[in-house]
DNA sequence: ATCTAAAAAGTGTTCAACCAATTTTTGCAG
DNA sequence: CTGCAAAAATTGGTTGAACACTTTTTAGAT
């Protein structure tokens, strides 16, 4: 039963299997969380190889749709973005231009996010916004560096999951990934700097909670500037350091 | 030489490969159109099997870095991009809401990028704008949808670009893209709207010019608002036809 | 000598079988 | 019932071969 393929093949043949993958979640209602089919028994059940499964996997896990657990299986993780954000470590150059242009983007989807979640809003993602500013406030009093920064993001990612929008959800989660990917910095920053940082946590969810559409924009831009400021000089303090 | 790998490995091991490839790319300067070291000597130079070079390099396809052409060799399609727009035709769903969401996220980064391109644009890429203006008029006035679309993505590109923002101009190629993939719909609009489309251009290119920031904000607004009403009554038009 | 078609080389693609590492389940002793 | 170790299940990784496509080289005809 060695008998190699003699079928004619036009196109790679991997693509249309993460495509119908794709469409297999989708056709099941596979929720972020569950587990997809072995590899091997999608390779049987596709009538392919195992290492075009492999593949594919690949291809749809660096698009963010699904992520492969060594020893446990292949799970969904999210739906499909519309910016995936590159999985690779691209050294991201710690350079103040990049920050730059970095917190420029941040500001400009994310000002617009905090003024459509302020008008539509819902009681369920109040709550999560309410949570994660409490876990950000707690991690900035208690100097916990790691509970700072989920709250932080859990935060943002809230404002934009409250947008209902797709592409700034996707958006704003590939900014805040690339964004960590550069950067321990913020860790070094003084406890006084932390607490203002929860302070304007704080007033962007008031603006929201009020349905202050243009206070909640206006707040998001003070918090964004300032943080970027932050950020700033600390890499220039750190570049300085080195030379 | 069979001996099997008793490293111990704690991380994916493709991922790592994928990233040492880009940074093999950058410092080795390669540029677009470039053809990398074949699988084979990727895999002797890095130690590891083929399989995993080729996990890497679909990973490093996905993020729309490089493509492999079979028979050919793998080539280097672009620089590394912070969005990268989901490799997978995923059947974007032609639906009212849908179009909404992604015109918001349009006239979002695209307001600023032609506010950011009126106050900083450099002759060069201003010239390349007024040529894919040029493109976009002629398209519209010999009713050719090929280079009316052509002219129309290069105009917003040329301007994502002027900003100098990689993000900004990652984004917005993202979207047209997007846009590509859901539709042909804009070729069934009537000759007067198409002029007028061009017109849009125009008053946009006149702003950027003469930089003039606010103003190449708010003609940027009216083109997109514009644009979302055509698009959106064309998709009703048909969604209705349908059923 | 020139052009064309066939052959060869180079390269990505797919397959199959195997072992390693990790996680989950199972079974047994207490 | 609990705890722990063994077994099973699953993905990660390797190897070698054959296949399909592309490019280059070669051989032959004109």
């Amino acid at each position: 039963m060695t008998a190699p393929q003699t079928k004619e093949l036009e196109r790679p043949s991997y693509e249309a299997v993460a495509g119908k993958i794709a469409e297999f979640i989708k056709r099941q209602g596979l929720r972020p969380g569950d587990r997809l089919p072995t590899e091997r028994e999608l390779s049987t059940r596709l009538e392919v190889s195992r290492a075009v499964v492999r593949d594919a996997v690949k291809i749809l896990g660096a698009a963010g749709l699904v992520q492969p657990r060594h020893g446990s299986g292949v799970y969904v993780t999210g739906e499909p973005q519309p910016f995936a954000s590159a999985a690779i470590d691209i050294s991201m150059p710690i350079d103040p231009e990049h920050i730059t242009n970095l917190y420029r983007f941040r500001r400009t989807i994310e000002e617009e996010a905090a003024e459509i979640a302020a008008e539509q809003i819902t009681l369920k993602e109040l709550r999560a916004l309410e949570q994660a500013e409490a876990l950000h406030r707690s991690g900035a009093l208690e100097l916990d560096p790691q509970r700072f920064r989920e709250g932080d993001i859990a935060f943002h990612q809230g404002i934009a999951d409250a947008t209902k929008n797709p592409f700034f959800r996707s958006a704003v989660a590939s900014t805040l990934k690339l964004q960590n990917w550069a950067v321990d910095i913020s860790l070094s920053r003084t406890p006084g700097s932390l607490i203002a940082a929860a302070d304007e946590h704080e007033a962007i969810l008031i603006a929201i909670r009020e349905g202050n559409a243009m206070r909640a924009r206006q707040a998001m831009k003070s918090h964004l500037e300032s943080a970027f400021n932050n950020y700033l000089l600390e890499v220039r303090r750190r570049l300085n350091a080195e030379s």
